[in-house]
RNA sequence: GCGUCGGUAGCUCAGCGGUAGAGCACUCGGUUUACACCCGAGCGGUCGGCGGUUCGAAACCGUCCCGACGCACCA
């Protein structure tokens, strides 16, 4: 066989066939049809048989399921699917699961709003329970644990088919059959094995200690979970009893003066340094108190002595733990005061002052301590209001309580300085993007006070595979837990028994009980990578897709989820889990001020997508970069909206007039064909170095400036030539200019908007436009090396004729019977090898002038009317 | 108190050493075989203040002011 001419090399992957353009276009539709047709075809199924070097993994966070989404929910989920769709197109098998995090108190909340029910463990299990008709927010229905997980399981489940329908619609391109949920048994097992593991190796421990409790939910809650606020309070001027007289405090919890502990002052105050080694008494209580010295006391703070409570604060705990303190705790795990007289308030005076507090709230117990204080005369003047800062559980109302209570830790840095050192390392392995993120970390990692506490006395959440065995006074041994094989993961210590024992020895002394906390939330989604993944399960596609490329989310969780996540895998791996870190702004509201439920500024997504469409939203979202906030504003979607339509409408016109006639490098002959496919190269080339440095927005801010310019410009000087009926050469290198164009632009804003180039896509290509190829200056041929500037400079002649109208204010159709235009010689050549266009475009009837000006900067045109039109009437 | 980011047209932002840019809004004009979910043209800025470096500063350095956020502070 033998060839005389070779056959032009095709550059691209995907057929060609016949154009099919339908006559009318619309976008609405597009998401139901599209997504329909991804799900049946797997188009963003990942290729499991991939090397690694192939692979392009993405840990994006599992949204809270019993949490409502707004706006900035979906812009911030937007961000890595346009990588993933950038990637996928440069040949990366992309691994992008969803998981949805289902576990924990927002579910348990919602689940007791939902059905009017609440978890009362103590019940046994009722098979026939049906939830009550009404649910009732006043009078829940106590229900057993089992009963109570029963109706979580059953809600999440609806809710993650809303939010499935929700992202489809949005368009993410996630592969569904790698999704995970917090709850589900393969969290279960990776989140039980990596705790034991944890424990077998030192890095979590049961600690009886002073935790931060929220008497709410009644559960310990962990640093990371604290919000600071300001919280209304009064400092009370308070005596204490000294053999040399009263010695002030000032507290703004004079509730809590029956459990002081020692009044402190700092080691230099000469106004207490005599007493530091003596006691006092406690005015109301008669308690007798130690004086002692410790530099963390302010001398210039109130009155420079302070009463240390166990405990009032985490200074407390501080001074507790330096100083050697007894524990009196006073307020229970509910937030009220302790019903039992506490022993050491046994003494007569004791105990009739606490008769007043018992089983009251603090707030109530602070007017019965400050109403005994007046009448003993130790307050000295009235509260003096202030603004205090409290800690808060960031979902709770009110302030916390310190509680001690045997708890489950991860070690993370808060109290070694070579694992805290660690911890910092492993960040510093991945790229952050911005990279200022990384402070935000650093700070954090920087300030912790404590390790991570994991456990939670709640019911909705991933069981402590560990039991404890009774002595024979039923007391439980918490020093030697009874801990299961690997294999047998995931158990359910409430339930099953450990090796060894038999169900009927639960609570017996000589048996063994079950522990009965949760771990958190945060505690399991920290293991993300590794259930998504396949740790254990399914190591030959761990070893394919972790440590991961990419990790996206908001800036508001660094310090929980990619902290967390970041111990783990640094624990487990010895890894840092991902390489990059792409951290997203917020979406406020358009005074700033972050959008939440409780503010009521927030915007619904289903409602703007259905009235702008997806890729208008994911439009905006992607003009959002990276850490950048920014408020939300809805004349921005119209921008997005309008961009769609006009993909949808230019395509049409240049498909349903050139056809698909050719995608033939070969055929670009005319000059500003070339000049066109020139400019569209460097277009290519700076979209594609911006998608490699994760800037997305640059990336679409290239394409879619080219995108209107080759619109309203090329598109109008080429329309005639191209749609000349005579053909030629001349057209065909229109036809073929245009259609590559296309091509091109369609594949740039695919990850963009992916609804309205994967129809256009179907008009004239087989197969899904987001596994056709990213384009590279070889979709342009010859072409691609021409010089760009012809087409400025066109379009600066095209203005100038454009304007002249203008400011004529005749019609753009009205014809010019001499247009001259004058420019530095070597842009004049560009325009004058595409004056036949020009001419056209312009409806230049009559001369058509070309003057060279050595000293001219730019194009410049002045241009006659071919009659003079009637001036416009007011 | 420590730290980070930002202050450019009415609004949202780009530019980050070489003649101030885009979109929206606004004003004026046009029109219906790609697009009224449209097209064209225009108006609009001592680039937060002051000082310095430089032939040249919106950009670099110093300093101050303003805003947002993170951490710490919780007597």
């Amino acid at each position: 066989m033998t060839a005389t001419t070779p056959e032009p090399e095709s550059t691209t992957t995907s057929a060609r066939r016949d154009v099919v353009v339908p006559d009318k276009a619309v976008l609405e539709g597009l998401e139901a049809t599209w997504s329909e047709r991804w799900k049946n075809d797997g188009t963003y199924t990942f290729d499991r048989s991939s090397a690694r070097e192939d692979v392009y993994s993405i840990d994006t966070p599992p949204p809270t399921v019993s949490g409502s989404l707004h706006v900035g929910h979906v812009f911030s989920y937007t961000h890595p699917d346009l990588i993933a769709r950038y990637q996928r197109m440069t040949g990366k098998s992309v691994f992008y699961p969803m998981g949805w995090d289902d576990n924990g108190l927002p579910t348990e909340r919602r689940v007791q709003n939902y059905f009017g029910v609440r978890c009362d463990p103590s019940l046994p299990y009722d098979a026939d329970f049906t939830p009550p008709e009404k649910p009732d927010a006043k009078k829940q229905v106590p229900i057993s644990r089992p009963n109570f997980i029963e109706l979580c399981e059953q809600l999440v489940e609806e809710d993650e088919q809303v939010f499935e329908s929700l992202w489809r619609t949005l368009g993410l391109s996630v592969d569904w059959a790698e999704n995970y949920t917090t709850i589900g048994p393969k969290a279960q097992k990776v989140s039980q094995t990596a705790f034991l593991r944890n424990y077998a190796r030192g890095e979590a421990y049961l600690q009886e200690a002073p935790t931060l409790w929220d008497v709410t939910f009644q559960t310990a809650v962990a640093q990371a979970e604290l919000e600071a606020r300001e919280y209304p309070g009064a400092y009370h001027r308070i005596s204490f009893h000294s053999a040399s007289g009263p010695l002030f405090i000032e507290t703004t919890r004079p509730e809590l003066i029956p459990s002081v502990v020692a009044l402190i002052a700092h080691p230099d105050d000469e106004r207490y340094q005599s007493l530091f080694g003596t006691t006092a008494t406690s005015p109301v209580f008669g308690v007798e108190i130690p004086v002692v010295a410790h530099p963390a006391a302010e001398m210039d703070k109130g009155s420079g002595l302070v009463m240390c409570c166990t405990f009032g604060d985490l200074t407390d705990v501080m001074w507790w733990r330096e100083l050697n303190l007894p524990v009196r705790t006073l307020i229970g795990r509910d937030g009220r005061m302790l019903r039992e007289t506490p022993e050491w308030l046994s003494g007569e005076r004791a105990a009739a002052a606490y008769e007043e507090l018992k089983g009251k709230t603090t707030f109530s117990a602070r007017e019965a301590v400050v109403a005994a204080l007046r009448e003993s005369g130790d307050l000295d003047g009235e509260p003096k209001p202030t603004q205090r800062m409290a800690n808060f559980y960031e979902k709770g109302d009110k302030p916390l309580e310190i509680v001690a209570t045997r708890q489950w830790y991860i070690r993370n840095g808060g109290r070694e300085a070579d694992v805290r050192a660690e911890m910092l390392e492993r960040a510093d392995e991945v790229i952050w993007i911005p990279a200022h993120m990384k402070h935000r970390y650093d700070n954090w990692v920087g300030g912790l006070n404590g390790d991570w506490l994991v456990s939670r006395q709640r019911f909705f959440g991933i069981a402590f595979p560990v039991w404890y065995p009774l002595d024979d006074a039923g007391e439980p041994d918490y020093d030697h837990p009874l801990l299961p094989r690997e294999d047998a993961l995931p158990v359910d210590p409430s339930t099953q028994a450990p090796e060894g024992f038999e169900e009927s020895q639960r609570g017996k002394p000589g048996g063994f009980v079950g522990d009965p906390d949760v771990m958190d939330t945060w505690a399991t989604s920290s293991l993300s990578p590794q259930i998504a993944g396949g740790w254990l399960d399914d190591e030959d596609l761990f070893g394919r897709v972790f440590p991961y490329d990419l990790c996206t989310h908001a800036h508001d969780i660094i310090r929980t989820w990619l902290f967390s996540r970041v111990v783990r895998a640094h624990f487990e791996q010895h890894a840092a889990p991902w390489t990059h870190a792409m951290i997203s702004g917020f979406i406020v509201d358009p005074d700033r001020k972050k959008m939440s439920k409780s503010k009521g500024n927030v915007v619904v997504p289903t409602e703007i997508l259905e009235k702008y469409g997806a890729d208008a939203v994911r439009w905006r979202a992607a003009l959002g970069r990276p850490g950048a906030d920014s408020p939300f504003d809805e004349s921005q979607m119209k921008v997005g909206r309008r961009l769609a339509m006009k993909v949808l409408n230019a395509s049409k016109f240049v498909l349903g007039n050139v056809g698909a006639s050719s995608l033939d490098h070969f055929a670009v002959s005319s000059p500003i064909d070339c000049a066109l496919l020139g400019r569209l190269e460097v277009v290519v080339r700076r979209a594609t170095e911006a998608f490699e440095a994760y800037d997305y927005t640059t990336a679409l801010e290239v394409t879619e400036k080219f995108f209107w310019e080759f619109c309203d410009d090329y598109l109008e000087l080429v329309k005639e030539r191209a749609y000349d009926e005579d053909g030629g050469l001349a057209t065909e290198s229109a036809r073929a200019a245009l259609a590559i164009a296309l091509h091109v632009q369609l594949r740039l804003l695919a990850p963009f908007m992916p609804y309205v180039t994967e129809e256009v896509w179907s008009w004239w290509q087989e197969g899904s436009i987001h596994r056709a190829s990213w384009p590279t200056s070889a979709d342009l041929g010859a072409a691609a090396a021409a010089d760009p500037s012809a087409i400025s400079a066109v379009a600066t002649a095209l203005m100038g004729v454009r304007g002249a109208k203008s400011k004529a204010k005749v019609s753009m159709k009205a014809e010019l019977s001499r247009v001259e235009i004058s420019g530095p010689p070597a842009l004049l050549a560009g325009v004058e090898a595409a004056a036949d266009d020009l001419r056209r475009a312009g409806k230049i009837t009559g001369d058509l002038v070309f003057t060279p000006d050595a000293n001219a900067q730019e194009i410049s045109v002045s241009a006659e009317l071919a009659e003079v039109a009637a001036p416009a009437t007011s």
